[in-house]
DNA sequence: ACCTATTCATAAGA
DNA sequence: TTCTTATGAATAGGT
């Protein structure tokens, strides 16, 4: 929409670039700030040109913060309810299994070795299933653990620093010059944050399958406890 | 840019707005996606229709979180950048009056005795202006460490808590529920944010305005002490 | 979802 | 940067 079709491409010319990036930002803008008011919707929007200079919009009555906090929970809560209807549909599966087994085992006393091999290799498949989910989620757990630690260490440092600075602040201006605000935010907080939403998510998504699956799997039918 | 132009305001017909929504939606998504291609930007956009559902668009190379946190960074460090450039000024402004001080003592040695008390007056004052701000500025320094220690005994009570779960792992979606980094956040990154932000700021902008008052009053003009 | 008459956004140039 | 304007895009209202 210009005076000629342009490819969606990277502009190599910094100045057009530049250019095209102020034109087509408050573009978006407007169409955020109409699609907030014309649809009741709340919308955040955060951006950064190539050289550095950030610009944001936030539709009325919250701000950038807030919406991404309730992103962080939609998210939480989407993840949720996928796992949740995962296991509904692992439930319902497992439980048509069980009521062919049933069946079987009813229609044809005759249950034969390979039905039986069968039901055995299902065992192994859901077990090794369960294997690598604990592996995943011990290493989630750790990697998050070496972060967190690193972080701490960078809050006491920052805290010692900040403390030096205290002790020398006869020369005030230059006191501040090494706020201790800018540092400690950055390390502290994004710990803060990540640190919650991944291993939390991961904790419950993950680990209720497990006696949910054996449960299913072997409960109900009558012992079938296999090799 | 359709059938008829329309009014920029909420649309009441719901499943009217629910469309305009969807279609605005990809057409922003659209042109953010644009923009960061053809602009070489970073751009997080997250938008909740009033439905409730969400939506997000984040660029390549990054996520919404990633993003989230460059913003933050970015606020802090555009305020401090004013909080210094504030200083600046005030500093320039200060060498401004004592320079004038400095010739206007020059010039007129028949100082008389009146001239004299004012002066000293004027040096009282701005004596006085100094030791307020020093205080201030003391007080927000303090205040803010003793922020700072509580957060960094936080932090690590909140490592030692994750130590401890990591220990007994058995059961890790209990282990996870009271996790200390959701109450972290708000807490450490509030402080950081808003502790840092708004007591600096005063400090630097609230207090420095004194001594400028006095300066522009006395500085400038001849007739000094009043009262 | 698809279809167009319209309005809008914007690339290029000044 | 801002303005202008020819063009290509987005989309409102309908099907």
């Amino acid at each position: 929409m210009g005076r000629g079709k342009i490819e969606i491409k990277r502009i190599e010319n910094a100045t057009n670039r530049q250019v095209t990036y102020s034109k087509r930002r408050s573009g978006i803008m407007k169409k955020a700030r109409e699609l907030t008011v014309l649809c009741d919707a709340q919308v955040a929007i955060i951006m950064f040109s190539s050289t550095g200079k950030y610009h944001e919009f936030c539709s009325t009555g919250t701000d950038i913060k807030g919406i991404f906090d309730r992103y962080q929970q939609a998210i939480g809560t989407s993840l949720w309810i996928e796992q949740y209807e995962n296991m509904q549909r692992t439930l319902s599966h497992l439980k048509d299994i069980n009521r062919n087994l049933r069946t079987e085992i009813r229609m044809g006393e005759d249950l034969d070795a390979l039905e039986f091999e069968e039901l055995r290799d299902l065992e192994q498949n859901v077990d090794a299933a369960l294997k690598e989910v604990r592996q995943r989620k011990y290493h989630v757990i750790t990697t998050q653990t070496e972060t967190y630690k690193k972080k701490v260490k960078h809050s006491q440092e920052a805290y010692k620093n900040l403390q030096q600075e205290l002790g020398m602040r006869e020369d005030p201006a230059y006191g501040f010059v090494d706020n201790p605000a800018a540092g400690g935010w950055d390390g502290v907080a994004a710990v803060a944050m990540g640190g919650g939403s991944a291993a939390d998510m991961y904790a419950f998504r993950v680990v209720p399958s497990q006696p949910n699956l054996h449960g299913m799997a072997y409960g109900g039918s009558h012992d079938l406890r296999l090799g």
